[in-house]
DNA sequence: TTGAGAATAT
DNA sequence: CATATTCTCA
């Protein structure tokens, strides 16, 4: 690489005074033509500015990771053999967001600009490139560095997430670095002394001592839904005792996850230990709370694998319960519930025993928007049927479950209306977009994310309905067990 | 400021 | 390997 930071240009067409602040602005030039090379730097010479010549990406990379903060600003040609002007710009954008980059290009197509913009890019030259242009570089340079600090992390965010690497699915951040300088909290430096490594560009060694090169250090890992799937379906399979991250960690690579180490493993199951004793506790308190006096399963079962079916009558989502955890359900939606039991049953005659019933799966309405239960008739807990009790009603007494219908009239199972005449339910006011939660699950809500968590409502937790398919929900809390 | 999730230390 | 602590982000 061309490294000389001649100044041949500086007494020639110098634009302004010397020792004022544009003046020897430090340049990082790359382009892989020579010719162009020697005259964009010269041209930026002439503006009063202090260049460096690289005629690859590469090399102006192995400068910027070991000396950035030597250099102001970066002026790059995009298309170059090996890496090009947006490779270069991800990874600035990753690694030093704080470094203004502008690119030079003789392509003025509209996307090609665009793409040079969306990936960081502060400008984006067009050859031949006026004088003037060049005369106003520094203006960026001015711009970042007072871009306040959270500007900048957010910027960092959000090119991280936007350019983030993805391996599998195991999704790699690049750890942030060296960034703002000055802008950095006190304890950046701290840290640094604490683990003993790599000081500050300008301090490391001369002596080649590159091997701080960022980017192939430390990555953190995203438990994705799909990988935590996984992690769960090994775990059930092994069992909880057998599950240790040593064997879990064979398992996932084995299914092909990279990039995964017992360490990670061993963290995540952790975190899923809590969060399993947290669930126990939590179902404790409330069965004690509330519901002592009855009978009570002494843990919660575990949700079953998908019912075979969901229920979408009337445009209505609706999801589904094995019956058997009736007994888990809130009061509200234990009357609810058995209402739906009722009708459906009923009406669809699919059922003819007790024990069909207890499993059959339990429609359990969705209720758009309130946080709080649709009205309904309340129904005291000491009241609350068994399954049997239900069953009993239902095979012995239509008078009784009749009049429980959704309040209707009618007293006997024939004078019941067909699926057909049920009303549907009003669509939710179309202002409210805030709470149109369209199924919950009891419990078991895994958060992948603050943004992705339902809302939680007595112990169910409701979420929006963004897919049209439930069943990777299902799978996801409730993973198929593996073979 | 805090809570959660991941990394790292014990 | 399990558990505690630290780090980072939202």
């Amino acid at each position: 690489m061309d490294t000389n930071t001649t100044k041949e240009g500086e007494g020639k067409a110098m634009l302004m005074t010397k020792n004022k602040f544009p003046f020897g602005l430090r340049v990082l030039l790359v382009d892989d033509d020579r010719t162009s090379l020697q005259v964009w730097g010269r041209m930026l010479q002439a503006c009063g500015y202090q260049v460096t010549k690289c005629l690859r990406a590469e090399d102006a990379l192995v400068m910027l990771r070991s000396y950035r903060s030597r250099f102001d600003i970066l002026i790059s040609d995009l298309h170059m053999p090996g890496m090009d002007g947006f490779k270069l710009l991800q990874i600035i954008g990753l690694e030093m967001a704080d470094l203004p980059v502008i690119v030079i290009s003789s392509d003025d197509d509209y996307n090609t600009i665009q793409k040079g913009l969306i990936n960081g890019a502060c400008d984006f030259l067009v050859k031949p490139i006026p004088m003037e242009a060049l005369k106003m570089v520094w203006k960026y340079v001015v711009c970042k560095r007072r871009m306040k600090l959270e500007e900048v992390q957010k910027q960092q965010q959000q090119q991280l997430w936007n350019v983030g690497h993805y391996y599998g699915d195991v999704h790699l951040r690049l750890p942030y670095r060296d960034h703002q300088h000055n802008l950095l909290p006190l304890n950046e430096g701290i840290k640094r002394l604490k683990r003993g490594t790599d000081g500050d560009e300008d301090e490391c060694k001369a002596s080649g001592d590159h091997d701080h090169v960022v980017g192939a250090k430390k990555s953190r890992m995203i438990w994705t839904a799909d990988l935590h799937h996984k992690f769960v379906a090994i775990v059930n399979e092994l069992g909880l005792k057998r599950a240790v991250p040593k064997k879990i960690l064979e398992r996932m690579q084995a299914m092909g996850v990279p990039n995964l180490t017992r360490e990670k493993v061993a963290s995540h199951l952790q975190k899923y230990r809590i969060y399993l004793q947290k669930q126990k506790d939590d179902a404790l308190q409330k069965t004690d709370q509330h519901l002592a006096p009855l009978r009570r399963p002494q843990e919660i079962p575990p949700l079953g694998p998908p019912p075979p079916h969901t229920f979408n009558h009337h445009a209505q989502m609706m999801n589904t319960y094995p019956n058997h955890q009736l007994d888990l359900l809130t009061q509200f939606q234990r009357a609810r519930t058995v209402r739906s039991i009722i009708r459906s049953s009923q009406l669809n005659n699919i059922v003819t025993t007790h024990e069909e019933f207890q499993n059959l799966p339990v429609p359990v309405e969705a209720h758009h928007g309130q946080n709080k239960p649709l009205t309904t008739t309340q129904m005291a807990d000491d009241q609350t049927p068994t399954s049997e009790q239900i069953w009993n009603e239902i095979k012995g007494a239509d008078h009784v479950a009749a009049k429980e219908i959704d309040g209707s009239t009618c007293t006997t199972k024939s004078e019941l209306p067909g699926l057909h005449d049920i009303a549907p339910r009003p669509p939710p006011p179309l202002h409210d977009t805030s709470g149109d939660f369209s199924f919950f699950f009891k419990n078991n809500a895994l958060r992948r994310s603050s943004g992705d968590c339902g809302l939680l409502l007595n112990e169910y937790t409701l979420f929006r309905d963004n897919s049209e398919d439930y069943s990777s929900l299902w799978n996801e809390i409730c993973p198929p067990s593996q073979g």
